[in-house]
RNA sequence: GCCCUCAUCGUCUAGUGGCCCAGGACGCCGCCCUUUCAAGGCGGUAGCACGGGUUCGAAUCCCGUUGGGGGCACCA
């Protein structure tokens, strides 16, 4: 058997818009599946469209990358023997090319206006026919194109595909195949000379050596005619002449039955991100929209995940993006978080809302790591800190208790058990969580009878400030005896009159 | 309209002719543990879209229907 070419894919997205996790999941899997094969990542911007792209959405692309932990072998910042990366610069090599094809007889200039190419199609439509281009001007003669241009009309550059059918062996959906009636002539440069994306897509793969296509199944129907470009560009010296794999990936839907979009709140990474989710749970979910490790398992790392990847065993069917079912996985590897690189991933959420400032002390920093890990456990996304463990940070001033929280749980009868904790917390000797359960129980439970349950959620809500929160009596060693006091002081205050 | 594509619990999936009157996970519901919330433990709920074939035997193969999704640009 001859040695398999070494893998080579590539991530091309266009910088428009923010990155949402559709495009996360693409790169994922074209980066497990070279990492699986030991092959290289070509990271590509395909930047050709100047009116939606965005130097900022450039940015922010490159930084979830690295955010993901998704490394690259070419592309932006690291370079290749490709270079460059950014298909803004590479106007030239298109332009190379299209001159090319249009010589060699595997383009030619299209004068049809979009009034008329729409009117068409629309005629088309209506009687049951194909609605792509009807190769209108396929096989116009000099003197057609001479009165075309005295008309100053200014041609597109178009493919013509051969008459032949066309069938692919997908990575994902098995052997494919269509006819030349449904796979029409296409344009390949605009009017004023900028490649579209169908040139350049393809001829970037091939000239940068791309092994396997990865992509979402919204191509799966470009992909007849870029195989004919493929010939196209092999007949005129584009590339080694071989044709790559192709692999389209399911649909990652949202919420009813519609494509995640752009647009969609619930498709923007950075929101993920925003509220806590840490990039192992993000990727271990979306690996899981499509793909299995196994029969039994789905939490798994990153590192797991590469060692088993099979693009073939990739489901063909698209898949909903469930939050419950994301979150649940984001916990689970929020547990799993040795406790330092816990408490370091938590410090941008407490700075976030100011509980911390940008150089926290050493001592702030220590009372993290203190409440860190009974709360590690507690949490979905790490934003949760802020909710759990702001009571610690808070300034003594701005503390307060959450209305809601107080009205249901620091009523008069409350009195009681606000005022014999006190007592028992103020002449206690070690400020220690035994202790303070100790005297706690001996006061309440035993001294006023009253059941654990309902002795000590008022006191959770007056010292924490929330019915939800760390563990009381080790939450009440962190504050300290002063401020725990304080607290319960201000609650009795505060309390509605019996 | 034309072409392509998909179809297992609410959701993600395992399943590639007998191991499946369908397994796991999330969710949901109950119980246990318990100072709250979680976590953990135990149990439960719920599915092969439909109709025809093929076969001794079908969730698995074939055809059709229905339903979902995508494409049909001088966007990518």
């Amino acid at each position: 058997m001859a040695d398999a070419p070494a893998v080579r894919v590539r991530f091309c997205p266009s910088p428009t818009g923010n990155p949402h996790v559709g495009l996360v999941r693409t790169a994922l899997f074209n980066w497990a599946f070279a990492r699986h094969h030991g092959g290289t990542l070509v990271f590509r911007i395909e930047d050709t469209d100047a009116a939606r792209d965005s130097e900022e959405s450039y940015g922010q692309l490159l930084d979830a990358m690295k955010w993901l932990g998704f490394d690259w072998d070419e592309g932006p910042e690291v370079g290749g023997p490709h270079a460059p990366y950014r298909q803004s610069q590479r106007m030239d090599v298109y332009a190379d090319v299209a001159r090319r094809l249009l010589e060699a007889g595997h383009a030619y200039h299209c004068y049809c206006s979009t009034e008329e190419l729409d009117a068409r199609r629309e005629a088309a439509r209506a009687a049951g026919r194909p609605s792509g281009y009807d190769g209108h001007c396929r096989d116009l003669t000099d003197e057609q194109r001479a009165v075309f241009a005295l008309e100053r009309r200014e041609p597109i550059l178009r493919f013509r595909m051969p008459d032949t059918t066309i069938a692919f062996d997908d990575l994902v959906r098995g052997t494919l195949s269509f006819e030349p009636e449904n796979v029409p002539d296409y344009g390949i440069v605009r009017a004023n000379g900028a490649p579209l994306y169908t040139l350049v897509n393809p001829v970037d793969d091939a000239l940068m050596g791309i092994t396997h296509v990865l992509r979402g199944e919204d191509l799966l129907s470009s992909t007849p005619r870029q195989i004919a470009l493929y010939a196209a560009l092999a007949d005129i010296g584009v590339g080694d002449g071989s044709t790559p794999r192709f692999g389209h990936l399911p649909y990652v839907m949202g919420e009813g039955n519609k494509k995640l979009s752009k647009r969609d709140p619930q498709a923007s990474l950075n929101l993920y991100r925003e509220r806590g989710f840490i990039p192992e749970g993000l990727l271990n979910y979306l690996s899981l929209l499509g793909w299995s490790l196994a029969e039994d398992r789905d939490v798994f790392t990153v590192d797991e995940l590469v060692a088993a990847f099979d693009i073939t065993k990739v489901n063909s069917n698209p898949a909903r993006f469930d939050l419950k079912k994301c979150e649940a996985i984001n916990a689970e590897h929020l547990r799993r978080l040795a406790p330092e690189d816990f408490v370091r991933r938590l410090v941008p959420y407490l700075q976030a809302p100011g509980l911390l400032p940008a150089e926290p002390s050493a001592g702030q920093l220590e009372l993290l790591a203190k409440v860190a890990p009974l709360t590690q456990e507690r949490m979905v996304v790490l934003g949760e800190i802020v909710g759990m463990a702001g009571f610690l940070f808070v300034a003594p001033e701005d503390f307060a208790v959450d209305p809601q929280d107080a009205a249901k749980v620091l009523t008069a009868d409350a009195r009681p058990v606000l005022e014999a904790s006190i007592a028992a917390l103020g002449t206690l000797g070690d400020f220690e969580p035994e202790a303070i359960q100790a005297a706690l129980r001996e006061a309440l439970v035993e001294g006023l009878g009253i059941k654990p349950k309902f002795a000590f959620t008022p006191l959770r809500v007056a010292v924490t400030g929330r019915r939800v929160s760390p563990p009381l009596f080790e939450s009440m060693e962190l504050l300290g005896r002063p401020e725990t006091l304080r607290r319960l002081t201000a609650a009795a205050a505060a309390l509605p009159a019996a």
